[in-house]
DNA sequence: TCAGCCTTGATAGACGCCTATCAGGAATTG
DNA sequence: CAATTCCTGATAGGCGTCTATCAAGGCTGA
């Protein structure tokens, strides 16, 4: 019943504690056969090495940066702070994460953070502009040794370890079939705002949403993308002049930030009620107005999660353990007004 | 930069080790003012005590019992594996998990399972039937100084220390805005089926559904609940007699397991397009129904969330450590064809 | 046959904390 | 003021693993 310890292992063997723990982390050369003899012993024994005792000591510490957008989209604020939460909850399990923020809208700025990242760090987490030059540079930390996860927004074509973000294409057609079904059969325009068609999360959103809704819903038009920047006051200005321009406009999709624009906007016409209106993110503005009833569905990621399956992900290729794959999959929430949390 | 030990507090303080750790860990009396200077030192050097190193000195083991329904129910079974995974994921962070089938709509059966387990254990998470005899074995452990978690179904009347699941009245809820939002204003009845009227969970989706949908969808009209047992050949029976005898059927909400009895029956009676059906929990059989679009959408908790969770929570009560509340909040996952994972 | 290499054993010390014990000084009591 | 009791210091040994070093054989090749 009491633990199996390396010394266990060695008498099982007919070997020295030494040797086991060459063979265990191939420091030295080790015959063959006598290597053979110790993996007998551990699967005899079902040997499993004491995590504690060997993090303790090599005395190791992981140290990770996550690299995030400056600026005060409420959801970004929100990552910055789950980041620093799991911070300061790790430091007694001798991780040590530092925050660093830039403007990652910016693919000059965003690769050379990237570039200038020392290699004090065994993992970086970004949220990711889509682009050659970002590319590259996380490559770049890739080759030296540095794990990267891609955090909300993905880089595919990159040599990074993992995502740590929802399915965005996905999130589109959810957003669309919800739609078209709580419209029932209504015919008439649906409008798209996009915060920035560079970024792939929204490009894949919209997507998503356009090619569910044109199979699906043919009677449903959908008007060109307006692109919003994601700051909520061109989204209430575009978001207006949409609304003046089509009165037959029966369901809004706002892909980026900036719900509370639309909000506005669509109190000032008084078009609250007849309009479905499916944001992204849950923040205090977007709450508030889905349980007023301005707001159908809030489809969401939860920062918290995003931020901590990081730090799973990088603690595990840190040390090359395992991880349960199944656990790291980022689910996409959707909220109407009777399951908020 | 390098890691601040009790020997440096111990400097700081102008006191030894000894009497540092005396404070730390309340062992032997220690005049308040001398606590006091431990503290302060403490705080100036911003010490966190190394858990890797207490856990090892401690020689801290974890033993961690999970109490399941035996059958052949898909979800149980799965939320068996989950047990399976993690704990073969812990054992080497020194945490045991002993996993336990028994009867657990038998209230007595279910007490004198909780009642025998002996107190090898520090913690014990079961899906407990809400039920005096069970309550009052859910006090006794706790009494004996082991932390209970109610897995999946509560019994919050009872000394639990937490609930690692759902809130069930809420995905009630949630069913019915669907429900209500899918039939846009069609007029006609829904139907309900549930398990068993004597579990906590299958009442509390029961309540909310019947709430929302009589308050906010007046225009529908809800038939009595059946029951089911959760058995699926039973829920085909039931289902096929309801659709008979209501040809304006135009809504199903089934509560509780045996999902695939009402696919049957819906296409048997070729009614799976008019038919608006709401599930629970993401099975192979839900899956594929819902793809083909005889189920409308998916309520689900995710069972490897709710295990683990209820371990994290354990292990937190265990070593009086605190946790991070929102990270413990179990969503409701709904799916519709295009966010299936 | 001897130098040199390869493989293995033995062992010490570290990682940061816990537990226990003993001794000496301080504070309290009568 | 002496006799207790109370606090504190010093130190050893352990938890399971890693790292490093030295020594002892066995083996190879010239």
């Amino acid at each position: 019943m009491a633990r199996v310890t390396i010394e266990d292992v060695a008498l099982e063997a007919g070997l020295s504690v030494a040797t086991v723990d060459r063979v265990l982390n191939g420091r030295a050369a080790v015959r063959p056969q006598t290597a053979l003899r110790v993996e007998k012993a551990i699967r005899q024994l079902n040997y499993q090495p004491d995590r504690l005792a060997a993090r303790l000591a090599k005395g190791q510490e992981y140290r990770f940066c996550f690299v995030l957008p400056e600026g005060n989209n409420s959801f970004m604020i929100g990552l910055g702070e789950e980041v620093r939460a799991i911070a300061s909850h790790l430091v007694s399990d001798r991780v040590q994460i530092d925050l660093r923020l830039t403007d990652v809208f910016d693919a000059a700025t965003l690769a050379s953070t990237l570039d200038s990242i020392g290699d004090i760090y065994e993992g970086v987490a970004v949220v990711a502009l889509d682009h050659p030059r970002v590319r590259e540079a996380i490559n770049g930390l890739v080759e030296r040794g540095v794990a990267v996860v891609t955090l909300v927004s993905d880089v595919p074509s990159s040599k990074r370890v993992h995502y740590a973000g929802i399915d965005n294409s996905s999130a589109g057609r959810t957003a669309a079939t919800l739609m078209g079904r709580f419209l029932g059969g209504k015919k008439g325009k649906v409008g798209l705002i996009a915060g920035s068609l560079s970024l792939r999360d929204h490009i894949e959103r919209r997507f998503g949403f356009e090619q569910v809704l044109a199979q699906e819903f043919p009677h449903l038009a959908i008007l060109p993308v307006l692109e919003s920047r994601d700051d909520w006051q061109r989204v209430e200005k575009v978001t207006a002049e949409m609304l003046a321009a089509h009165p037959d406009l029966i369901g809004i999709y706002n892909v980026g930030a900036g719900a509370r624009g639309i909000v506005t906007a669509l109190e000032n016409a008084g078009r609250q009620k007849q309009i479905t209106y499916i944001a992204h993110e849950l923040t205090d503005h977007t709450r508030r107005a889905l349980v007023d009833g301005t707001i159908d569905v809030i489809i969401n990621q939860n920062a918290g999660h995003e931020v901590r399956s990081a730090v799973r992900v990088l603690m595990a290729k840190a040390d090359r353990t395992p991880l349960i794959e199944a656990m790291e999959h980022i689910r996409i929430d959707i909220f109407v007004r009777d399951n908020l949390p």
